[in-house]
DNA sequence: TTTACAAATCGTAACCATTACGATATACTA
DNA sequence: TAGTATATCGTAATGGTTACGATTTGTAAA
C-alpha cells in the first residue's frame, strides 16, 4: 500500500489527515519489513519531541484496523509492518533487521478437509532466519 | 510427552524433581492445548496458595528449553503446551479454549528454492478458528 | 478568513505480562 | 541425618501497552 492510498482511506472513512498520521504512514511506506511500537517511537521523537505513546498505539491500532498495516506477535511483541495489499502470501522475517521477502505459497491450499467440523478464522505462516545482507554482516 | 518422559528429563538433566514442578507438567501434560503462565499461575495458586510467579516463569522457561514444552506468540501474550514430541508438525489452535489439532502438512516441504540466499531457522504454521465443541457452544 | 467543534494529541498514570533478587526452604547426596 | 546446591518465596522493578483529563489541531460551515 503506498502512500497515497494510505490517505485516501484514512479520508474516506472520516479520519482526519494530521501530520503525525503522514509521518507514521510514510515510516512503514518506505521500509518493507515489520517495525515495533517502539521503532515507530523512536522515529517519531526525532522530529516530532515529546509525542506521546498514546498516539503512537491509537494510530497503530486505527491503521491496523484499516489494513493500512498488518501485524505479528513476535517474542511476545507486536510488530508492524506496510499492508502489502495484492494478493494473498505470506512473509520470511529477519530476525536481525525485521526484514521481509513474500513467499507466494500458502499452506491453506493443502489443508483439504483436515479441518472439516472446526472454523476457520485466521492463519499464520512465517520463516525466520537471516535475510542475505544480514547474514553477510555477521 | 508424558509425564514420566518429563520426569526423566529434568532428571537426566541434573534439576530436582520438585512439587511445584510436578503439578505443573502435570497440568500440561493432561491437557491438549495452549496455556498461558496465568492460566498456570491460577491453577497452581489453587493447591500451593501463594506461589511465587518467579517460580512459575522460571520453571516454563526451565521446561521450554528442556524441550519439555513448546511455546507460540498471541497477541502479545506467550502461550505454551505440551511439546507433542513425535514427528514434526503443526496445529489449529482453538480461539476460546486454547486446544490443538495436529495438521499433517508443512509448507516448508514446497519452499524449493525460494529462500536461496537467506538462513533459515525457523518457521510457524498455525490456523486459528473454532473447534467443533467451542462452535457448537457458541 | 474566521469561527466552532469534533477529533487528535499531550502529559502522565495505570495496567498487565514478565523479569529479577535477597532471604528462606527444600530436594538430593553422602 | 547433615550439608549443600538448588528451588521457592515475597516483593520490587521492568517493559510493552492502555487509558484519560486537559489542551491543541484539522476541517467544515459561516
Amino acid at each position: 500500500m503506498s502512500l497515497n492510498d494510505a490517505i485516501n482511506t484514512l479520508q474516506n472513512h472520516g479520519y482526519k489527515m494530521t501530520h503525525r498520521r503522514k509521518a507514521i504512514i510514510k515510516y512503514f511506506s518506505t521500509s518493507d519489513g515489520y517495525r515495533t511500537a517502539k521503532d515507530l517511537y523512536e522515529h517519531m521523537e526525532a522530529k516530532y519531541t515529546g509525542i506521546s505513546y498514546d498516539t503512537v498505539y491509537r494510530n497503530l491500532h486505527l491503521f491496523h484496523d484499516l489494513d493500512i498495516l498488518e501485524s505479528t506477535s513476535l517474542n511476545a511483541e507486536k510488530h508492524f509492518r506496510i499492508n502489502c495489499g495484492d494478493h494473498h502470501h505470506h512473509h520470511f522475517i529477519c530476525n536481525l533487521c525485521g526484514g521481509t521477502k513474500k513467499l507466494n505459497i500458502c499452506p491453506m491450499d493443502d489443508i483439504g478437509t483436515l479441518l472439516k467440523n472446526y472454523t476457520i478464522d485466521d492463519h499464520k505462516f512465517e520463516v525466520y532466519g537471516l535475510c542475505p545482507s544480514c547474514k553477510q554482516a555477521s
